[in-house]
DNA sequence: ATTTTATACCTAAGTAATTTAGGTATATCT
DNA sequence: AGATATACCTAAATTACTTAGGTATAAAAT
């Protein structure tokens, strides 16, 4: 994973999309989907996935619902209304931002 | 630009691929040209790119040639040999990268 | 004539998202 | 019994950047 690097700022919105997409997820539940949707290429280290939930907790986009399963506790974070129209904005930043990056290296425009 | 900082960890890649396809660069050539190629959607910041020509320099990855132009210092980047291969490899986790993305967060629009 | 903008280089302090490296605890597999 | 999986957490270090300066020449605007 010597790309880890490219993935630096992009954590808040995989986040939301993931909540936007499953509506209740658990963070060690959103550590697992996302290296089972990119098949491995993207861990998500806890030591940023946590303090990442905490600062979307915080500044009022994510509702936290703990819950007690088998013993063991679960923290279910879903999107509040603020949450979820940040995700539309996020979303729409990230598509431009893909968008751009594909035209910067697209070998197809290299002649420019 | 609210966006900005999705191209953290970029900005190495982006001025491999300019150089790769220009040959020849200064610095201040560059900043001009990302703005151009993104209609403004990136403005590289001096203080960001000189530092990254540097490292990039002392890592071998790109030589340099300073020359006086109506008076001004100009100082021109090519790849070297290595810095060369250095970009395949960094276009190819780059391409990996906005696939994975582009899944990531629409994956009805998947690029595979 | 003088100020501003454009060209062209640079550095250093501060910021923030991460990595690294720990920690606690229960359940399950070998 | 020990390793792995589940499930949470934090704090120090790293790092790529932003911010905010600096120097200097040439051209354009006021």
């Amino acid at each position: 994973m010597s790309n880890q690097k490219l993935y630096k700022g992009s954590l808040q919105t995989i986040i939301l999309k993931l909540l936007a997409t499953h509506h209740k997820m658990y963070g060690y539940e959103i550590t697992q989907k996302v290296k089972e949707l990119t098949k491995g290429e993207l861990q998500i280290t806890e030591g940023a996935l946590y303090p990442a939930l905490h600062k979307l907790e915080a500044d009022g986009l994510l509702d936290i619902e703990v819950v007690k399963v088998e013993n063991r506790l679960r923290k279910y974070y879903k999107l509040t209304e603020i949450g979820t129209k940040e995700t539309t904005d996020k979303l729409e930043e990230m598509q431009q931002f893909l968008k751009t990056m594909q035209h910067l290296v697209n070998p197809k425009f290299s002649l420019e």
